[in-house]
DNA sequence: TGTACATCAGTGAACGCGCGTTCACTGATGTAC
DNA sequence: TGTACATCAGTGAACGCGCGTTCACTGATGTAC
């Protein structure tokens, strides 16, 4: 019977934890990371209010994995674009218009991924995600394996921290508006300056 | 008679605005931007909380005012920090110094400067205050006085955007924790790499 | 195969909260004559 | 110099709001025998 995949509503969800991620995301993504609640959440994952408490404990809880998962993707991508190029500048030119692409197209998402305010960076599954794709990022713009960790403050770390720099605020600044506030204008001056922007950088 | 410009508690007060601009500052300063809110801020001025209104029309009045505000500073450190430098390059990282530095240290303004969900970016004052901010930038990167203007798309911008992207990003990653989250771990980071990040950007 | 029971995953009503804004008001100031 | 009056800059109580979380509960599931 394909009833108890479709239209028969029983009083276990089955996979409410996964239809609450995807109910936030859509709420953020309408409303902005501020817009968000959890209440508007449970209702749209058709809910009672208090139905999230069990599967992520509070608002934070559920936010830090919807976090957790954006930067679980935002890794793919890079890792994605970091398959396609072959010298050690194409990777780093591949990797930051990848970065930049996955701020502008998961806008709200990518907001909450450093919105300390709302989610726990200490939580380890968060920790996780976001230290692999530094170290994705990492590996490209030194060439190779990586080597050192993010937090620390080698001078060899330099390269890499540059990069990084450039593209995350090249997207921040997009995203703010820095290059117009008009409907895809962000787009548009990544389309136009991305490339020359990321030549400025000596590896 | 100094009672006038000291205890004496009269009806009117007489700067209210700027002390609501200072209270402000402070709410912020202390419980984040996301903790802001503007009867918090009256009762620190002394005040009650109808009273805002009449300076600034709403909330997002006032913290479009106060990020107004924190752009003109901001503005005036780089003009600082620009003309202590000779060569178009040294311009270029002590602007970009002057830029990390004023992040680390008014944070919680740096942020709302930022933060269109709280501000009208469309205000006259803060439009010309940011906009500003970006010609000071930009007129060090290109060498000499700005002459393409900020939304442009024109490929001369790219050494400025680049530029911008590059301090803007270390900033912000700094603010959020990138370079360790235990006290005074960004200025830690800022000092020990950001000049030899600087030193990756071509002009 | 059937039954008892523990555990799990939800309900829905209620709580208390602090918020931004509104409203009719009043005290103080400044200006015209 | 004195008075009338308009304007300005505050008050403080009230409104309605949506929020996150709590609580005692119940329906469904799975497991042991």
């Amino acid at each position: 019977m394909a009833d108890d995949l479709n239209s028969v509503k029983t009083y276990h969800h089955g996979r409410l934890r996964q239809a609450l991620l995807e109910a936030a995301e859509a709420v953020i993504a309408e409303r902005g990371v501020d817009g968000f609640s959890l209440r508007e959440t449970a209702r749209r994952a058709g809910v009672s209010p208090a139905a999230p408490a069990h599967h992520f404990g509070s608002a934070r809880g559920l936010l830090t994995a919807l976090a957790s998962e954006a930067f679980r993707r935002f890794g793919d991508a890079l890792e994605a674009a970091d398959a396609m190029a072959e010298s050690r500048a194409g990777r780093m030119r591949a990797q930051g218009a990848a970065y930049v692409l996955f701020a502008l197209q998961e806008r709200a998402k990518f907001e909450l991924m450093w919105r300390y305010a709302l989610i726990d960076p200490d939580d380890p599954d968060y920790q996780q995600a976001s230290r692999r794709a530094f170290l994705i990022l990492d590996s490209a713009s030194r060439g190779e394996g990586a080597s050192a960790s993010p937090g620390s403050l080698d001078p060899a770390m330099a390269p890499s921290i540059a990069c990084w720099s450039l593209v995350h605020g090249f997207a921040r600044l997009a995203l703010d508006g820095a290059f117009g506030t008009e409907e895809g204008a962000a787009e548009r001056a990544a389309r136009a300056l991305l490339p020359a922007v990321l030549r400025h950088l000596t590896l």
